[in-house]
DNA sequence: CTGAAAGCGCTTACAG
DNA sequence: CTGAAAGCGCTTACAG
């Protein structure tokens, strides 16, 4: 680090003939509060900013208990929609004095438990985290210990704990609904073979569409392995399209990347009369030569909330305070 | 955050009977070193155990000085390129005990110097950076603090200091040249005009493979500009096929992106003769229906030696180690 | 309106 | 082989 000895309270007291006290008053704009002489505070103010003071963070947080840094938990840093996220996140915590460390998790609640654990020991106020599969006793544990936490993407409807995500049975309907109505009428969803909500609601959406449209019985719902989305996509996709699907729903962006590696080796006037939707937008979508809608998360919004109400909760204690957004269909040119 | 009282060294020192000072000698590993009673050390370590005890870290660091935390500065972490390195530094950080603070310059210095600043607040122990155009100031003045800084991805040949990037040269060279052997005779590169090495050496590389071919004259690079490459993408790529380049070397992967959407609106017949090589693998490729190779990054390696030579400079004192690192050629299907 | 002092939890010379 | 004590830089009751 800086072999400039970093200038502390001490020295602008010495310099400005006070008492550390008064300076740290000032300096944390408790100046009113105390009632510091006007003119000293302007005085102390003046010097620090001359010495270029700059706190020191460990010290401060030793003192206080807070560190202003929060941990996120997503499933992997580098999965575009986890990535993005971070982008914000880490621009909007700045503006609010935070700072943010992350992890990931690898969807595997022991590397989550480690991880969270972690953060905990490097002191962090607040979580963020997307909570993978079985990590329901984790998130409890976390709660009894009073840590202030938001889930992201996913939650447990049974745990009382504040969370952002997708309406997801929504969004399916909304995806499922525009594929009948396009023409399409045997539309198949594409989905991963985990038991948590967002996966199961985004089913539940695409079941109450068929329903709803008189084709209960004709809900066909494909189910990859999470690690290894590819493979057994090259097995079942081929196996619906010849079983007559003519349409299909794509529950993540993954599961649309392996799927289209999938597809678009099959015969291409089969694949050109094929409905397509994803969730969450991707370049790959523009080149690919059948074109692909896909339901947009407001990821934005889902940032700011959940950093929102994780402030809120640190500061006031925790109110359990969650957001269901709506999604946004994006139609691709035209789907047939 | 958690309301159960954390147990602190002497609570420990008080069950084990002994002072704070033999606890942490032991729980940190100098038992040896302050020749610390055998069974005495046992003890302290079964019951430091047994109460779960986890250091407080704004203690140590305040004591020590150090932090055990690293900053990295990349262009934006939403990139997939920096979204990779972020999950590879996150990891490898943790297998040594580090934890790894990110932050996004947008390839502005004065946003890089304001993340520095608040890092280096934060007390991180060292930084890796990807400096961005007209930062050597800035660089410069961190090294005369002392502080321990890897750049990424980019360095400046004047400044004495320690990096980690691609030999961009020679990745461009064995570019231009595959695309010389496959047939291409007008090969034109597609670049950015900022004044950074690793693009100037990108260009380099590619004059000097159409100089070695005796094609010094045909050299034709087309400079986007970094905040709008689509745009100016739009009016160069289809003037530059005019005039007769018949293949493209994207200096990026955002290049590549942005020119594979114009491209994919010309002429089929015109876009399947042209020559498309870009640098880093990008999903998109695989479903233009053009082949484009690339030159792959060793991104893994990249990032353990970062780590490695930060590390080593935070516990030795700064002493300049370098990686320049060849590129792969990774030809797609067939290229012609 | 201001200062002296305690204490957050740790590490480490120093003394024995 | 072990303990008492200082001190890292801050905040905040307390006394005046």
């Amino acid at each position: 680090m800086s072999s400039l000895k970093k200038i502390s309270l001490k020295d602008i007291a010495e310099v400005a003939g006070v008492s550390t006290a008064l300076v740290s008053f000032v300096l944390n704009g408790k100046n009113k509060e105390y009632r510091v002489n006007e003119k000293t505070a302007q005085r102390i103010l003046e010097i620090a900013q001359k010495m270029n003071y700059q706190p020191n963070i460990a010290a401060k947080s030793l003192r206080s208990g807070r560190t202003k840094t929060i941990g996120v938990v997503v499933s992997d840093i580098s999965n575009p929609f986890f990535a993005q996220l971070a982008r914000i996140l880490e621009d909007e915590a700045a503006k609010r004095g935070y700072t943010v460390f992350f992890g990931s998790s690898d969807e595997s609640t022991k590397k989550m438990d480690c991880i969270v654990e972690k953060l905990i020991n490097k002191g962090v106020d607040g979580l963020i985290i997307v909570p993978c599969e079985n990590s329901e006793r984790s998130i409890i544990s976390l709660i009894n210990n009073n840590i202030s936490i938001v889930l992201f993407d996913r939650y447990f409807p049974d745990i009382n704990v504040s969370y952002v995500a997708l309406n997801n049975c929504n969004a399916a309907y909304t995806a499922t609904k525009y594929l009948l109505n396009s023409g399409y009428t045997a539309p198949c969803m594409v989905a991963y073979d985990v038991d948590l909500v967002h996966m199961k609601e985004r089913i539940r959406g695409y079941k109450k569409a068929l329903s709803d449209a008189g084709k209960r019985q004709q809900a066909n719902v494909i189910f990859l392995k999470q690690d290894a989305p590819r493979k057994s996509a090259d097995k079942l996709l081929p196996k619906a399209i010849n079983e007559g699907a003519d349409a299909f729903l794509f529950a993540t962006n993954m599961i649309a990347l392996a799927c289209l590696y999938v597809i678009k080796d099959l015969e291409q006037k089969t694949v050109r009369k094929l409905g397509l939707v994803g969730f969450d937008g991707n370049p790959v979508f523009d080149f690919f030569y059948a074109p692909v809608s896909y339901v947009q998360q407001p990821i934005e919004m889902f940032a700011m909330k959940s950093l929102e109400i994780l402030i809120d909760n640190m500061a006031n204690g925790n109110v359990v305070q969650s957001v269901l957004a709506e999604g946004m269909l994006v139609e691709a040119g035209s789907c047939k």
